[in-house]
DNA sequence: CGATTTTGACCCGCGC
DNA sequence: GCGCGGGTCAAAATCG
């Protein structure tokens, strides 16, 4: 379930804080394992993070730089710059918002985890009818952002099943649910939508972590005969065409055909420039920025299709220690997108 | 028949 | 405490 996804997105925050707030000590959570490549031999994280950044990056031509933009902190990786610009060019890697300019010492690192029995003041009742429905307090979530085209999404060997949809105030298109079918307990889940800019390109949300490799074939893995966005069928006669759903697309015919250097823009979207944190607010979608290049194509090409280089079930997923955070995986492709009702 | 999509309802975090 | 908004569930419909 989310249980596992829920403490490593306490623990980077707490190791998000730690960087913003150069007090660097260990994290406050028994569940330090996740995160341990950010980690250096002295038990911080800054050390570690740059490591990380290498691994991911390979010859990196300036090591990582760790900013702090007006009230927020973020963790800023960039290739050819010593502090890129959120917009240029970037993948967001969103967490929940640390309200740093409320953060003063360790004890604020606090994770609002009710199944790490810490301070959170929400649990699921034992009378929940959903005992299965895993909820977290929305600014726990980490995300990574992205912007994709279609090709982009359609390039992709997971199997995605789309969950729900919901129009999202303020936000011309609806946004779109799928969660990793591959298996059936994985957490892995991303959000897509139109840019708001750029009909044209996708926001793909990651959240969560695949719980299994990555599979190989698209063909043999169950669903994916429907989720073919250029299918005529599905999407020029199915009851969902005029409603201009966001449809999945499987890319078994291109495995290899990522290419998040073209791609991959500078991130304009409303969601995108919330995350920037420039008010300094609370809200929902004012979280901590995790990012990463996206012009730096080595980078993807090991997050997205780290098979395609034969390095099996994700090249940087060497570890057990989420070297490769599956979230990064990117997703299928999406239509045109309207609201439909409800919610 | 099995898997996915659709879609209304439900739940809950969060701001006021 | 209340209401809004977002995320998820699950039954029905759909597809191959």
């Amino acid at each position: 379930m989310d249980d596992d996804d829920w403490d490593l997105h306490a623990v980077v925050r707490g190791c998000a804080a730690v960087i913003a707030t150069s007090a660097a000590p260990t994290l406050p959570t028994t569940d330090q394992n996740s995160f341990d490549f950010l980690k250096d031999d002295n038990g911080t994280y800054f050390q570690g993070l740059q490591e990380a950044y290498r691994e991911l990056c390979g010859d990196a031509p300036s090591p990582p730089t760790i900013t702090t933009a007006g009230a927020t902190s973020m963790f800023s990786l960039p290739v050819t710059h010593s502090v890129l610009q959120p917009r240029q060019g970037m993948v967001h890697i969103l967490k929940a918002p640390l309200q740093m300019n409320n953060l003063q010492s360790q004890e604020n690192i606090h994770f609002n985890n009710p199944r790490l029995g810490s301070s959170s003041s929400h649990s699921f009742p034992a009378t929940n009818p959903h005992p299965n429905r895993q909820r977290r307090r929305k600014n726990q979530q980490m995300k990574i952002v992205r912007q994709m085209t279609q090709e982009e999404l359609s390039a992709d060997s997971w199997a995605w099943r789309k969950y729900g949809q919901k129009p999202i105030k303020g936000s011309t298109y609806p946004r779109n649910y799928y969660r990793c079918s591959t298996s059936k307990g994985c957490a892995a889940r991303k959000q897509v939508e139109r840019s708001p800019n750029d009909p044209g390109l996708f926001v793909v949300y990651f959240t969560g972590e695949h719980t299994h490799p990555r599979p190989t074939h698209r063909s043999s893995l169950a669903g994916i005969t429907r989720s073919k966005l250029s299918s005529p069928g599905r999407i020029s006669a199915a009851k969902n065409n005029n409603k201009g759903n966001l449809n999945m697309i499987s890319s078994s015919s291109s495995p290899a055909g990522f290419t998040p250097s073209t791609t991959v823009v500078a991130a304009e979207n409303n969601e995108v420039e919330m995350a920037e944190d420039e008010d300094g607010g609370r809200d929902d979608d004012d979280e901590n920025i995790f990012m990463i290049p996206n012009d730096d194509e080595d980078l993807f090409k090991g997050f997205h299709d780290s098979d395609d280089h034969s390095s099996g079930a994700g090249g940087l997923c060497t570890s057990g220690s989420l070297a490769s955070p599956p979230w990064m995986n990117t997703g299928s492709a999406a239509n045109a997108a309207t609201f439909r009702g409800g919610g």
